[in-house]
Parts: structure tokens; sequence; C-alpha cells
DNA sequence: GATGAATGAGTCTTCATTCAT
DNA sequence: CATGAATGAAGACTCATTCAT
């Protein structure tokens, strides 16, 4: 979290209620789409007093993204050195997928700035979030020096579980129009595919 | 397509002028992002010109969406029914990746669209996409049966080739910060990694 | 001075600490460009805050332009009827100089306001500024038929020393850029000159 | 003159409108107090169209402070060298007087940008103008020292005919308040009154 | 076919002022 | 006395679209 000044519960409330609403209509339309009248009103409140808690509509947008960038890379932190490879890869899998599964707002937030060139985060992918993954794929390739771990690209593996993961959140409109579902089983199954899939990926060949 | 009306040499150019400049433009800022403004500039045409050749921003929008839907099926409808399963999934893989390096602009439009909720092209979706997904899944599931498959849900098998190799088109970005790459050497890294990873998820189990 | 109610001594500080805020502020940007953030912030109080002491902006602005209008006068009124004509004169081209030097921003405050066609100050002008003009032109008249001083028209004469020694206050942008000074030396200059110029004027023509 | 790009007599009549009416609006508000809503009105034009000729509120506003300032200093440049100083002068003196006639808004639009501290002008006043009248300075002291002038500091000098001149311009809400005029009679007065004054001011003592 | 000109409907932002405590 | 919170009204500027030639 990135709180300065002292702030009222008033305060803390209602910027909450803000970054809320600014999730719900950033994440659904990107920056550019949002409007502040949509914020605003999501938020349950007028729009100058939507500006009277962030100084303009890019502040809130940069509020958002910072605020939620450290929660999105939590679950790579949370992957054990010291574990037993396949078994902590697949469990970072699993995190990510139920991360699309309750936060799929947060998700396609990412994904709208990523497609349109990352113009507001590139910052900050190119410091914290290199420093992680390559810190992150040092760890992998260790492992596959080990033997428990199949000799695969580190970095493209991470890229690849990013994707078919976030995929679920990001293009759900189109899964949900292909599987007809109005629900969220398909978690589920994606659940096992993806299981099955890394597994095999990731044990390393015998001999 | 959906020309009607006889086109003279001139019309045809000025109209594909238009979409290409479109591309760029909606694919780089999303449809709200986007302004007639930079799409004229970038086709070397006015404004009202623009307009005389479509009716709308959104007709323009509409327009490109439709006439590059076919195009980005066709390597799916490519699979050979009668070929060997894994070779021809593989090579469809290798199709998809290669479209992510030729086509980005392509890419990232759909993924704009479909991330923002597919407001303009769900029915597409619903109707000649599914299909065609439908019917591959059910070729899959014959191969499956046939033990020449690996035990696999299509439907996710599908997603996941679509996730993994548009991924390097949707988040260049994301890709290029962390691998600190401005060339495209990363896709043919890209290209063997997948092979390895999906050859494994494909072979059917011995025995 | 406007103020009814009995005050105690913090209310009738912060009275004058707006004030002077106010003045600030409004010289700079005049009224319109002016805004109550700007003056609270000099004051050192909230913008509430301030309302509390003054019912709007434009009662902080009134109550500045009145409450200066007298001091603003008070050279003109110093002048001794039975004092020695152009001597007294001459000392009052100095007053006015040093008033320049001194409190340039109340000269700026009235040029702003008068530049802009007196909106809120009209009254006071074609009242008691007027009368004491006038009255100080008929002093003048007589001087002039009594061979004390020269033939001169007494209200251009008035406007005359008004315009030159106010220059130096309200062009002080200008006179700078122009001289490349920082410091006040240019008003030494400035009083050499005008003494030179005036003694010329006024002193009655010899027969 | 600053056309740069070829302009349709369409283009040239509304630009001059435009430039015309925010005259009349930035010389009586000063730039923050004026609108774009009342630069259109008084141009008879939509605030959008006025926009479609002027980039933004500034771009009007600098296109007529520079276009303005060349003529401005007309009065100046035609003071001729090998003319005899007094009469060169006075008729300076005259010109000047005459376009606070003729001008009263451009020495007002000027006037509201100086007091303000000359913003947007300032490069202009240390450039171009500083120049002119630092020749002109120059000039005057040559005058002097040939003994056609009075031993007189010609920025000041030049300082004090601004004054006097302009203020019949920048200052004719508290001119006309007090002699209570409609019209414009006053200024013969005060063209006589200038010659008065700056005639004896400006010739040479005898000897 | 093509374009200069024009505009209505937004969209972000500012600001004097009010409300509640 | 004082201030955090809230807002209506206005203001600059954008943009898809239309008009007229």
């Amino acid at each position: 979290m990135t709180i300065q000044q002292p702030q009222t519960r008033i305060q803390k409330k209602n910027r909450e209620t803000i970054l809320d609403a600014a999730l719900d209509v950033f994440s659904e339309h990107g920056f550019r789409g949002a409007t502040l009248d949509q914020i605003a009103t999501t938020a349950g409140l007028s729009k100058p007093n939507v500006l009277y808690y962030f100084a303009s509509k890019e502040a809130i947008y940069t509020a958002l993204l910072s605020g939620l960038l450290e929660t999105w890379l939590d679950p790579l932190r949370a992957i054990d050195p010291d574990g037993e490879p396949v078994d902590e890869i697949l469990a970072y899998v699993m995190r990510k997928l139920d991360m699309s599964r309750t936060f799929p707002r947060e998700s396609r937030l990412f994904a709208n700035e990523i497609v349109q060139g990352a113009p507001r985060i590139l910052d900050q992918i190119e410091g914290p979030l290199k420093s992680l993954v390559d810190e992150t794929s040092t760890m992998f390739r260790r492992w596959t020096r080990e033997g428990r771990l199949a000799e695969i690209d580190p970095h493209h593996l991470i890229f690849s579980i990013w994707a078919t993961t976030q995929h679920y959140a990001d293009f759900s409109a189109q899964i949900r129009g292909i599987l007809r579902s109005e629900g969220e089983e398909h978690f589920d199954v994606a659940a096992d595919f993806l299981e099955h899939f890394y597994r095999r990926a990731l044990v390393p060949s015998p001999g």
C-alpha cells in the first residue's frame, strides 16, 4: 500500500471506494475509454468529489496500477527456493489461475495497459518486475542443473504460465462465448488441464 | 467481405489505405482511444474523406474486425483431419506463433476488443468462431479415442495455444521490457519452447 | 474601515493576515486571476476559515480596495495650501514616487482594477477621489492666478504625476527588463529625473 | 504580421475577427479573466470554431501580443536621427498620445500583461524592445552632447513619455470618472498639456 | 471525389462556496 | 474558531460528424 499522508477514516474509505470503482471502469474500458463520470457514478460520489481525493483521472489510474502491482507479483515471490521444483511451479500455476478467477478485473486492468504498449507502467516492468523475473529464472536454471526440473527456458516458462492463466480472466468474453458458460465451472476444468499440461512439461526426462 | 457497390480502383485503394491506418491506430489505442484524426493523418487523407469511404468510426472498426476474423481463423481450418495428430497440432502452434510475429497489430486489435468484453464482436465469437472451435474439438476428441493424442480437454488445449502464442504479440511490451530485447530473436526461443512444451503434452502416454 | 462587530485580538490579526495575503495575490493576478486557494495558502489558513472572516472573495477584494484608498490619497491631502507651490508639488511627486517604491503591490492592485474599467471602485473614484482632486485643482489654479505656479492644467498635472510615479510600480516588469536591473537603484535616478522634469514644468515663466 | 500558412480568404477574415474580439475581451479582463465564450460570442462564432482557428486560448493571446508589439513600437522607430531633437521627441509624444486615443484596447492589453509581471511577453521586452530603447537612448545622449537637448536621462525620459501618454488609455476609467467626461475632448487638453510639459523639459538650458 | 469550415455533445478540471462537525 | 468534505457552475478543450462547395 502507498499511503503517504495521515488519513481520516472517511478519507480512507472514499479513496478505497474510488479505487474500486475505477478498477471496474478502467478494467472494462481502458484508460482512454473510461470517464470520470462513470467512475464517480460507480463510486456514488460527485465528479468534483472524486477529484478532491485524486488530483486527476491519471492519478487514479496510476494509483491503481502501482497499488496492485505488488499484489500481482506476490504469487511469484511465494515460490520456495528450497521446495520441490515441480510442485512449487505447479502451485504457482494454481495460484495464478486462482487470481484470474478471483481478481479478473485486476488482470484485465493490466492486460489493457500492456496491450496498449504499457505507456504508464513500463518503468515498473523494466524495474521491479524484470528483477523478480530474472531472479526466479536463475532459480529455475539451478533446479534444471540439479536435475530436478526439465530442460526448459525459464523466461518463456514464466511467460507461458502468465499467458495460460491470465487468459481465463483477460479473454473471458471469448471463453464464455465459446463454452456458452455463464458460471465458473470452466476454471475447474482449466485447473485439471493446466495441472496435466505443466506436469508433463516440467518433470525432468529420465536419464 | 461486406462490400456491395462496384468500386473503382481508387476507391478500393483508399479503403485499404484507411483500413491499414485504422489497424495501426485501433490496435495501439483501442476503439475509444483512437481518433478519426489519427486514422486520417496516418492514411494521408482528410477526415471527411475518410468518412466518405466509411459511414462512421464504428464502421471502420467493425469492417476491420470482420475482415480480419477470417484470416485469423485460417490456421485453425488448415489442420488436416487426416494428418498425424501431434504433428498437425504442433504445426498449428507454429502457424499461430508466426502470425503473432508477422501480424502483431491484428492480434492486439482482437486482444483489445476481447479484453474489453468483445462488445462489437461477440456475435461472431458465439457464431462462426464457436462452430469452428467445436468442430475442431470433436476432431481432437476422436484422435484421443484413437489413441493418437494424449487425453486432454480439447477446448482448453485450443485456449492454451491461443494464449501462449498470442501472448508474444499482445503482451510484447512486457516481454521486451523483461528480456530487454528490441529485436525478434525471442520468437525463435519461443518456438523451441512451445515445440518442447506441446510435444510433451500431446504425445499419448504409452500403454 | 468597515468593521462593525467587536473583534478579539485573534480576529483582528487574522483579518490583517488575510488582507495582506490577498494584496499579494490580487496585485499579481488581478481579481479573476486570483484564487481563494492562493490567498488561503499565502495566509496560512484554510479556505473555509478565510471565508469565516470575509463573506466572499469579492468581499476581501473590496475590503482591500477601500481600506487602501485612504492611504493612497494621503500624499495628495498632505499638500499644504499655504506652502510654496513648486516645493509643495515637488514634495508630492516625491511622496508618490516613494509610495511606488515602498508599496508596489498596492499600486498594482489599483492599476489592475482601473485598467479593467474600475468595475468595483468606480463609485469611490467618482465620489471621494474626484472631490479631492477637484479641490486640489482649485488650489493649483489659485496658485497660478497668484503667479506662483506656471500656467498649467491642474487636472492633467495631477494625472501626469500619477502616471510618471506609479509607472515605476505598475510597469516595473518592463522597466526591469529594459534596465536589466534587479535592485531599486533606478528609483534614485527616477527621483532626479522627475525633480528636474517637474521643476521646469512648474516654475512660472518670468514676466 | 506573422502569417505562416497560406490562408484562404475566409480563414483570414475569421482569424482577424477572432483577434479583434479577443482584443476586446483580453484588454478588458486580462488573460485569466477572459473566457473563450466571451471571445466566441463577440466574434459571432461558436467556441469550437474559434479553436479551429487557434489552438488554444493562450495561442490567441500570444498571437495578439506579438502581432501588436511591432505596431506598438513603430512611433519610436519613426524618430528621425537627423531631425531637430526637441521637435522629434515632441512629435513622438504626440504620436503616442494619438495611439492612446485611437487604440486604447491595445494599450490596455499591454498594460494588463505588464502589470501582472509580463509572464507571456517578457522575452520580447528583454529582446527587441530593450534593443530599440537602448538605441534610442544612445541617440538622445548624442543630442544632449551636441547641446541640442536638455541634460536628461534618456531611459527615464522614454519611460515618462510612455507613462504620461498611455495613462490616458490605460487609466481612462479613472480619468473619465474624475473629469466626468464621456467624450474625448480631454485628449486635446492633454495634448496641450504634454506639449507645454515636454517642451520645457527638453529645450536645453541656455549657456 | 475531396476538403475547408463548422458544431453539438461530451470530458477533464477549476473554483467559489456550502455543509457538517 | 476551525476545518475536512462536498458540490454546482463554469471553463478549456476534444472529437465524431455534418455542411457546403
